[in-house]
DNA sequence: GATCTGTCTATTGTAGATAAAAGACAGAAG
DNA sequence: CTTCTGTCTTTTATCTACAATAGACAGATC
């Protein structure tokens, strides 16, 4: 194979989705757009919902004949896209088995067990060099670094000192911004998971996301900003694997952001530095302690 | 072909370095370990040494015949590796040449600009997507988001954050930790150079990334080390294609570096951030005025 | 005249192949 | 018994090829 069709797959998902509501078609520029897809692919899509006997489809006229049901979805696994693939398949080996600091990394072992081209695992490689997680011997293998205790440290050190700046900007964003309603709505998810955490805590992993890149966004700093990746990265991964007292956890870090989003709703500086202070040492804490 | 020889070649230059003083060649492992590539190129250069009639080689004896002379060596064009000829390439367009931000990047046109595969321009880009002056757009072209003022801005803010908090640790560093020295090895050369100005200034460029390099060392956190390398690229290049007053900017700077120098070694946290900030200040102004 | 479709071209993502370089191991030499 | 060399295997760096996807343009349709 030389390139999946991983975008048509999951395209054409999203088109059977849009058709269980809606029971009309847009035009193929309109539908590309309403997938993110270019106009080839929505032929390709066109062309399958024909194949299938979902649509009938000639030139303009696109007549809808049954409803999908679940046999015209694509599986979701052929749908995720080779570097998610490679990912997750190397977050799963670093974080959750026993991956030693100083450990090699072999690009041709790593493809074998993956079932892909070196190419794709040695782009990934790079892209996730920038994690500090790893490195590169030039002509040689890569060296796993290792999600270490100094790890943890060397990245909340720079995550705080990130935030609270971008804190302090998010104080100064003008009354009209947008930023100053999807606060507001994440205030109000977050009181809704609090109301019945014991169902929805898993919920709070999405937001914690959510809410922490809309603070780092307000730095306008593009570096600030990109950096939020690797925190997300390893809290994501971190949250998925490690789930002692997730309830208690995701509880408390709720209650913290509310009153993080009251002092910056306050435009009070002090109070805005308290709250986040508060909030990512406790951030840092659980870090810790779920590393050693 | 398949992979340059570009370590072999470079090696085997740095070899005969060795020999234009030393009359003598030690083991395979010693050699390997000194000129840091493995045994089987040090056998390539072995070979090739003997095959130009410097050397009479059979096992562990090794008679050098005669000194090398110019013609020996490969051409340096030819030592550089792939990467960095695209590196060089790719700043150039981007820094000297009128790059309009949000103009297209294609890999295929730049690969064959360069005379070079897709692969490596595709991860040379990766690689470089950190530095935060492109970004790609899936399945399709990256975007040059370009060397502008805000570019700048972002730049100085967050390494201003950074060597602040790093100088600021260099203070803590204790007596005997080696940065003392390296700091006083430093210092010298500024003064050297200082007393032949008019001559020498262009080796400041070198010894500016040397000494911040330094300094951002003592923060121990890979994630501000790993920055210096964005501001290290960036002046370096801006540098090189820019040259106007460059006597008498880095004459200041290295006045500034002086006095921050001294304030290290006081380890006056006051006094260190004063001179920090000073020349922080200073250094980005100068960048700011040669954008636009 | 604006937007759509048919058709064609160019570029990206990925696999596979191959030379260069690293590195492993056994036996030789000190 | 330590370090070296000869030989062999494995891995990396890079090129090329090709399907998937994006994107351009002219003529058709509203």
């Amino acid at each position: 194979m030389a390139k999946q069709n991983t975008v048509f797959k999951d395209a054409f998902n999203r088109c059977l989705a849009l058709l269980e509501t809606s029971s009309a078609l847009a035009s193929e520029p309109e539908l590309g757009s309403q997938l993110g897809v270019s106009r080839t692919t929505i032929r390709a899509i066109l062309t399958r919902l024909e194949e299938i006997g979902l649509i009938e489809w000639s030139k303009r006229r696109k007549v809808v004949l049954r409803k999908p049901v679940a046999e015209d979805y694509f599986p979701t696994e052929e749908t995720d896209s080779l570097s998610e693939i490679i990912e997750r398949s190397f977050m799963r080996r670093i974080l959750a088995g026993g991956a030693e600091p100083g450990m090699q990394i072999n690009e041709l072992e790593l493809a074998r067990e993956i079932g892909t081209g070196t190419t794709s695992v040695r782009e990934f490689l790079i892209r996730f060099s920038r994690f500090g997680l790893i490195e590169k011997r030039p002509n040689s293998h890569w060296v796993l670094k290792g999600f270490t205790p100094e790890f943890a440290l060397e990245l909340t050190e720079v995550r705080e000192m990130f935030e609270l700046r971008s804190a302090a900007a998010f104080a100064h964003l003008p009354d009209g911004h947008p930023a100053w309603t999807e606060l507001e709505t994440i205030a109000e998810l977050h009181r809704e998971i609090l109301a019945d955490v014991d169902n929805r805590y898993r919920e709070f992993s999405e937001l914690d996301e959510r809410f922490h890149l809309l603070v780092h966004r307000a730095s306008r700093n593009r570096f600030i900003i990109d950096f939020y990746d690797i925190i997300a990265i390893v809290f994501h991964y971190h949250y998925q694997w490690n789930k002692t007292n997730a309830r208690q956890r995701n509880a408390r870090a709720m209650e913290e952001h509310l009153a993080y989003i009251d002092a910056l709703k306050s435009r009070d500086p002090a109070r805005i530095e308290d709250a986040c202070r508060r909030h990512l040492k406790s951030a840092r804490e659980t870090l810790l302690q779920s590393i050693n």
